[in-house]
DNA sequence: GATGAATGAGTCTTCATTCAT
DNA sequence: CATGAATGAAGACTCATTCAT
């Protein structure tokens, strides 16, 4: 299924891609029919299968193609910055819009974390998100701005309230992604940094 | 389908919700035929039908169930502590203790976030769960021990700092529950009490 | 699919194979539909699934099943015999009877030798026949009733004749099997027996 | 469909014709596509409909070439024998061979055979072949030089020893084709000419 | 209470054929 | 002549659900 596409193929696959991701996203996938998506782009079931070899490789295409967005999303964000926490922050923030701008999406991540087949591919993915974050925490740690501890799970950590926020009160609530962005970076930093005794001082 | 059970039928009723879970939990739900559920039960499709009206049906209870579960365990951890931080601390405690009991149930909280009909049931469970976090996080500002902020997007943070390193360190990797309680613990601490700069000293 | 089947279980798969076998027979393999089977038969599509996995192993079973039947009737037609060369006859005619009872799957023999997957089943099956008539083969010219040749070839070269006169005169053109099962014998004994000159007197 | 074509057309039809028919002898007629083929050739769709109006009919006249050429090399076989015998054999000799070169055809054959649709065309160019042998037959037997017998039969049960033993020895075990020949003349002649009671001398 | 045969709408997928480019 | 995208009817098979026994 490495069809070499024209200009017009390639639009045609794009827009089965992104009419089926919303369609997942709503509906889930199994809900979901290769004959209902077909028939929402008002086209005949031969093309679905001239670019997709089936409807799980489909979902598969969209997953990987969702990943290095969000990758690439990150690195932009990231780009040129010195300051490992900074870098961190930028990183959250980032996912914080991207997952705003779609949200189709991030909702497919959800889904395909419950079926192994999919599983598979989304662990390898989230696993470079991770090494990506942990790399950084590693870097602030060596430069004395953070305590010691397991960098690994900081990031999970990291990843666990950024998802929730986005999930509940962006994708759920509509809120403000850039507040909502805020109060993520706030909480991660002062997990990351450690807990400040109000009582102590 | 409010039957009154016999003390066989109740047995043999929870029989059938734990395989499911199971099944459902390692397959997904929809890949999960009834069929597959009675013959791995040795019980005819009857039997199904007559404690379920419908395999939606089932995964609801499972659900109800599993929230009430978790809930309940979650009150008998805090029970009688004064300390509205200790109550957030033991909380989490007990939540990665359950997650790592179920985690079976833990994965169905995750699918039936992708389908609408499944996510109300889901949502109207995670308020309660909130609204409790959200209580000591009220407290524990109002007790000057923790400095101002929104409740329900602490509560959130938390909630999301638990399931993911719950998922990834306990379900995934099968690591110590007590020892990834305590680091989510520690974090989300750091991330209520705000974050200490150390290089501000 | 190895369902201990009531009487009626039974019955019910028999009549699928029987009408099955017709249409294949009348139409082919491949232009005969499930569909088309259970409609014929009055009943939804699941009965078929129920008794059997798929067409391919339906067809395999109706395969088995004429090749354990033909054979038994030739078992049962040179049962005491004790001349090697009466039980080749009696074998030739009891073929021929036999196809004259099943056209039907006298043709599918035809089909699943074009067919790889099938041809396999059908070979196994074939091999054991030619075996039978091998030994009277050899018995005979142990016996020195016939002139020593290759008993392996003479034994497919008796399959031929009557598998061919079978099919063109009994099947395409409805004559008495009596008679045409005459002619293979005559025609057989001939070839087995070796030439006589009829000039060379 | 009656195309006057280029040189180049007449190649490109033949190589598809060639090559359709190994894959329909190797895979079965239904399971091998058009797309298959085309593919396999590495030419679009377009080139198959421009030749053939559709795949039965590209089946059809991979059919009659393949009698038409059979039948081609039989007659040169056979041509300024006198002996009808002698015909008969090398009739048989040559039928061999060819099925020795033609295994795909010889295959198809056996399909057409079991659809009604091409089993049509089958038996319009056996009866021709048949009809042949007939003729030899009927000559030797006015000769004197064979006992009396219906033709029509023998000559079907020269056609049946021939194909199984091109069939089982020829392109199954692949053995030579001379021998194989031969052994299905003997068997022919013996079977023709009538038995010799070996114990009755 | 329990069984398992039966239903049939619905699923994914294939493929002969057409046609704009 | 040739390409390859598009069509859509048709196919094999699944499965939640019902019901006679």
């Amino acid at each position: 299924m490495d069809r070499r596409l024209t200009q017009r193929g390639t639009a045609r696959k794009r827009q089965l891609m992104t009419f089926a991701a919303a369609r997942f996203a709503e509906h889930g996938y199994h809900p979901t029919s290769v004959a209902e998506i077909v028939k929402g782009l008002g086209v005949g079931k031969g093309v679905f299968y001239w670019y997709f070899s089936s409807k799980e490789e489909l979902f598969l295409e969209i997953l990987r193609d969702a990943q290095h967005d969000l990758r690439r999303t990150q690195k932009a964000a990231i780009n040129d910055l010195d300051d490992p926490i900074l870098r961190i922050e930028h990183g959250i923030r980032a996912s914080m819009v991207w997952s705003a701008e779609h949200r189709d999406l991030a909702n497919l991540f959800l889904f395909a974390a419950t079926e192994e087949r999919f599983a598979h591919s989304l662990r390898k993915g989230a696993e470079v998100a991770v090494a990506d974050a942990v790399h950084h925490v590693k870097d602030a740690i060596a430069e004395g701005k953070m305590p010691d501890a397991d960098p690994v799970m900081l990031a999970h950590a990291i990843l666990g309230v950024t998802r929730e926020l986005a999930k509940t009160f962006i994708h759920e609530r509509a809120e403000d992604s850039e507040a909502v962005a805020t109060a993520a970076v706030e909480f991660c930093l002062g997990g990351l940094l450690g807990r400040r005794d109000l009582r102590g001082d």
